[in-house]
DNA sequence: GTCTATAGATGGATAGAC
DNA sequence: GTCTATCCATCTATAGAC
């Protein structure tokens, strides 16, 4: 904008973009796929076709690519999710019940999950984030709980006759139901099962999933 | 044993079996608080007052040492567990009801998690190598799932009534609450609620997990 | 702006002295 | 057997050429 040879501006723009782009979609995809440290800065160039220097230039480090990568995918997991407890608020006149509540937590992270899904890759970087993420993000896990006390509030809300305090440790008992829903978990339950479980069926495991902490809320 | 001088057989295999024991317990501490790659072969014999030569001495391989941690580790939980599952059969001709099976399940990980056990770092160990595990540890996981087919039969068997695929779901989520309680889950839970959650009272979060648990298996 | 070449640090593993 | 000194691979980050 600021440059006289504005014709010359949108290719570099773009090629920098695309560049940008490549870099940090090779990265979610390679940590999502084989942990933070088991992925070098070369791997990612190599990945993305770019140049070495690419990710220093564009993030400032590898830390800083993998904090700006876990920001952006966590900010649009909790938009999502918010985005569906507040229309569960309207639908019930601001005091929706415990399934629907449930829903708007477990049906994001679910639906990008689904082996259909581009942001099936996304969903795998931020749980991995969760247990071998950078102090940085650890922190901002910690601190960053206001999306979650939205939920404890409309749980608590739903369910006033429980003490507040059963109801967190229940919440923690949802999370970790969906925290489990790795590709290694998956894979062990198929091998357990003998086959009898389908990681395809999204809509069935929400079911599922629903059925079993709704019933959980309501001991 | 084959050493003529057995006067200073004992001296020797004692200072060997001290360092070996000191390694293996500087490691699986390091491991368990900070993850896997983040340890050096330097920190473990650094913590440990032991020479840097030791781990490879003694185990093989940094890998080799993770492996043997986990492999020891995750074989006294499996016995725990197994052993508490045989005790609900016997006390129930063959046919404990799902909430003792579930205590099986539950409580062997719990006990070890409590502030005041020795195991309790063991267990964080164990969660991580889900997530952080080498390869190796991972097939191990992958493989070894008798000791899991044990609690889906007994499951299967308290619950005839409902369809297998269903069983296994459950045995799932209930697996994703057990690996959802780590240091950093806690913590966050204890923010959260505004410190309303003790994680000390270990027999307290045990029967909330149960209560949980088998109203699930009850939909 | 892009890319090559390299600095600077750290890692696992091991040879060889004792 | 124990320990020191060192090898060699690999990593991140950056300087400097174009």
């Amino acid at each position: 904008m600021t440059d006289p040879q504005s014709h010359d501006a949108p290719e570099t723009e773009e090629a920098q973009a695309a560049t940008k782009a490549a870099v940090f979609n090779a990265a979610e995809r390679l940590f999502a796929l084989h942990g933070f440290q088991n992925v070098s800065v070369r791997d990612i160039t190599a990945e993305a076709g770019v140049n070495l220097a690419s990710v220093n230039y564009h993030f400032g480090s590898k830390d800083a690519l993998l904090f700006a990568i876990f920001r952006k995918r966590t900010g649009e997991l909790n938009r999502e999710r918010a985005r569906m407890l507040h229309e569960a608020a309207e639908r019930h006149a601001g005091k929706p019940p415990v399934r629907e509540i449930l829903e708007a937590l477990f049906a994001p992270p679910l639906r990008w999950g689904d082996p259909a899904n581009d942001r099936r890759i996304s969903i795998q970087f931020i749980i991995r984030a969760r247990s071998e993420g950078t102090a940085e993000m650890r922190d901002a896990l910690q601190n960053d709980v206001s999306h979650l006390e939205r939920f404890a509030n409309a749980l608590i809300a739903a369910r006033p006759e429980l003490p507040r305090e059963t109801v967190y440790w229940r919440l923690h008992f949802c999370l970790g139901m969906v925290h489990n829903n790795r590709f290694a978990e998956f894979d062990r339950l198929h091998h357990l099962s003998g086959g009898a479980t389908r990681e395809g069926d999204v809509n069935g495991l929400l079911s599922r999933m629903l059925d079993f902490a709704e019933a959980g809320f309501l001991a």
